[in-house]
DNA sequence: CGACGGAACTTAACAACGTTAAGGAGAAGG
DNA sequence: CCTTCTCCTTAACGTTGTTAAGTTCCGTCG
């Protein structure tokens, strides 16, 4: 039968399929168990390919930021305003594309240095606007851990982008906080419209960097 | 021997025991049995107090917030950017009271609604002071996201003030980051000074508030 | 006073997890 | 042909969250 010979796995096939999975059953269903099967293998055959599972955790993330940077149109025209909408759009939507994507891509770290090609374009961006390099970095890394934020607790209530997670109902909500009006009533302006409080949130922290770096 | 009978627990001891003891060993090492043998007790004690784990880790969420609020100074007569630095500042100052800290909180719901109070708080604050409902939520959760993002990024990187995860190392980093000489110059300004970079970007956040939303 | 019932545990066990040790099949190379 | 290296399997270990069943103690009621 079938004396056909699997070609040998690597790491970035390894990385692919648990991130495929990972759609399907969360973080907390994705174990070393559930990714070989998937690949036709045995768990112990994953230690060679990586020393430990945050190993590959580490490459999954890796990959996320891979292919976010692939799914990017960076204009070098791009204004500054322009690329911290164009990146953290994209931040959020690479994110959003895996079921706690958010909680997988904080809790790693990148393998080698792909991403400081990405980097290097936004600081140069930003000084040739005429940022100082402290400015650059606390320009990007502010929106970027806005972001982060954001879709972290977005994906808490909203696993994948349609699906609702348990014990968010609103109606409940509200009759508990009938002592607190303003509260009762923000509730629709916290676990509603996901896509615009996060523009508007975007908006405020840029506007915030044109305000006090004083660049147009 | 001794017939002394120790007093029955309650969640909330359990979820102070927890709390200390997750500074000693991390959220890894947080296992029911260590909690339970800090109480001088069996590991499935613990489930005549709480559902499961995670109704545990969101009442140590809770306890986290408590504390949070019994040590703030919140004066009424705060101006709306007095009290968005107040409020950051001491959710910041919470979360890095303990070792993964903001992973806790962030992967966690309040059990109750105790938090409401703060919140109608706030709320009444910022629409006093000339904000609608609504960019009032969005100023306060905004914030209050990038924080989050902030302090869990933060911790990523430094377990517990003073102390720093491996695989950081600053020269290594600028050797890898030849080729990118603004990303390699910009790791200084990235990997350290956490508190006046969080400070820096709370400012731009707030100054992006005022400007945007037109209220002084 | 004594039976009863619930509250607050213990003991024992389970399946599942990450991980390690040891070994085996097959290709590559001299 | 023998060795070596790559890539994987089989077997097992200790730990984890969790459940089931039984135990102990206290307050209450007849």
């Amino acid at each position: 039968m079938s004396t056909e010979r699997r070609a040998p796995l690597d790491r970035r096939r390894v990385a692919d399929t648990a991130l495929r999975l990972l759609n399907e059953v969360g973080l907390d269903g994705l174990t070393l168990r559930a990714i070989a099967r998937e690949l036709d293998v045995k768990a112990p055959a994953l230690y060679w390919h990586f020393k430990d599972k945050q190993a590959l955790l580490d490459e999954m993330a890796t990959e996320m930021y891979r292919r976010m940077v692939a799914g990017a149109s960076l204009d070098p025209a791009d204004t500054w305003r322009e690329r911290l909408l164009k990146a953290n759009r994209g931040l959020r939507g690479a994110l959003l594309g895996y079921r706690d994507g958010a909680k997988v891509f904080s809790g790693s770290r990148f393998t080698g240095i792909e991403h400081a090609g990405q980097m290097e374009d936004n600081l140069r961006l930003f000084t040739a606007a005429g940022f100082t390099l402290a400015q650059a970095v606390r320009a990007l890394t502010t929106t970027y851990l806005y972001t982060l934020g954001f879709v972290t607790e977005e994906q808490g209530v909203q696993p994948l982008p349609g699906e609702r997670r348990e014990g968010y109902d609103m109606d409940e909500r509200a009759r508990l906080m009938a002592d607190f009006p303003l509260s009762a009533q923000a509730g629709a302006e916290i676990f509603e419209d996901y896509d615009g409080h996060f523009e508007e949130g975007l908006a405020l922290v840029i506007e915030g960097i044109g305000a006090r770096y004083g660049v147009s």
